[in-house]
DNA sequence: TATATTATTGCATAAACATGCATATAAAAA
DNA sequence: TTTTTATATGCATGTTTATGCAATAATATA
């Protein structure tokens, strides 16, 4: 192992050898990277709240899936979720071609489609897909990928090229955060690089959205306002958070939750 | 079973053998873990605070009947799936690509899965990539392609294609039918050809089969039995119908259902 | 009820941990 | 450059954690 002269370049190492094995352990990290337990252990701590690992008495283990935001997400605002899917379902129309996106908002926009719409849902979300399964009349296309375990999104380069033959009708897109100024980003690089895609090669783009995000933003930016053509979210969103969206052209409906 | 040296990894373990056997001695732990019944006791009673399964006099159950997120335990799948999906597993070790194919039985042995087992998964079948979804030391790859809602697997070109890039180690076979003479067929033209794919792009070709589905034969041909490397079905498979298999050098696991 | 199995509790020990402190090194200010 | 400041690191310390063992209690089963 290379001496690593800075502590980051070190903690980076600490982050890589995690991913390889699994696991690591103090003792043997403080071995490997030349340093004292002590240093590994603070390494540890930092690395832990930085959300890179989770601590455990001995050294650390990744963050464990079964902890991951999304089957703690799956559970939220369901209410709220389930009306504001139902009310994009009424902006999809029979025969056209729809991307759902990954998240767990528009993963209800896919349960909510009516039985009688008969539409080619195309998506990178194998939620989607098993949501979809039962439908008599919708067609599903599932993009090919890596599986990312945290949002159960299908992500890489494979899921790029195959979204970037295709062009679509409409965009349910999943955001993680909307802000009039910021627009649209998300916590993930490899998925915003995907939801930009998905934007460009679509005509009209529908963002379901819950109150609570509107108006907050995220590491990785996907695209300005002006690319939405609907927002669907909840009646109790203060109207001086939708203002800039409506002078900036873009159909707003609310739904009471 | 590989050591596993941090306290919470060996929770985890119990969860996910809890998950897979549906009960828990402390007893039957204490030895497959390597730990005094005490620590595993002391694990069951930290677990059932957390709320991950509930005690009982001599081990733990499940908390709720059945914990998973989607279709999970939709097809009831018969013991003799089980045993032979366990079996399959003996096979496959740490390190290798494994494709997984379509139908019950491979995606049996997707679940029975160990947990220590550090693979690369290739699937076109969601549920496999479900039931894998929530393994912490497997990446899963999932082909893209058109959804077969009767099969649950993709297929299509784009699937084909995909498949045609990737070499695997191992590759898991999900059949119809088997037979010593017409080979393995299906039912389906276009899951056969990818098949084929599949086969020529893996090293070994393992084929999980319950003992009704042998000597029988369906319309689509995929390949000739030589191209098998193993074979594993249930120990009440009459000697007679597997003669042929071994005398093409193929390697006959038999269990009891 | 009697007996065997399983649980709990307290205790001992070794490993891992947090903390304060001293020192060394790097970055910033003079 | 020199001085100052902040950061990074290792060591000594007392503390916590993980674990197995033994004794006792609770529970299942004959």
């Amino acid at each position: 192992m290379r001496a690593s002269k800075f502590p980051e370049e070190r903690r980076q190492q600490i982050i890589y050898l995690l991913k390889q094995e699994g696991k690591v352990t103090a003792q043997n990290l403080s071995v490997r990277l030349n340093v004292s337990e002590d240093t590994i252990r603070r390494d540890l701590k930092d690395l832990e709240l930085s959300g890179h690992l989770t601590r455990v008495h001995g050294g650390a283990l990744p963050r464990s899936p079964s902890h991951s935001p999304y089957s703690a997400r799956q559970t939220q605002n369901t209410n709220a979720k389930i009306s504001i899917a139902k009310e994009v379902t009424k902006l999809i129309n029979s025969d056209q071609v729809i991307f759902i996106d990954s998240g767990t908002t528009a993963l209800e926009v896919a349960r909510q489609l009516p039985f009688d719409l008969n539409i080619t849902v195309i998506t990178n979300s194998p939620p989607v897909l098993i949501a979809l399964s039962e439908h008599p009349n919708i067609n599903v296309i599932l993009l090919g990928g890596v599986l990312n375990k945290k949002s159960m999104a299908l992500t890489g380069n494979t899921t790029q090229n195959a979204l970037s033959k295709i062009r679509a009708d409409i965009c349910i897109l999943g955001v993680c955060s909307l802000h009039d100024e910021l627009g649209v980003t998300t916590t993930d690089f490899e998925e915003a690089e995907l939801k930009r895609v998905m934007i460009e090669n679509s005509s009209e783009i529908i963002v379901p959205i819950t109150a609570d995000k509107l108006g907050t933003a995220a590491p990785f930016g996907i695209t300005t306002i002006e690319d939405i053509s609907h927002i669907v979210t909840e009646s109790t969103a203060p109207e001086k958070i939708l203002t800039p969206y409506q002078k900036a052209g873009i159909s707003i409906t609310k739904v009471k939750s």
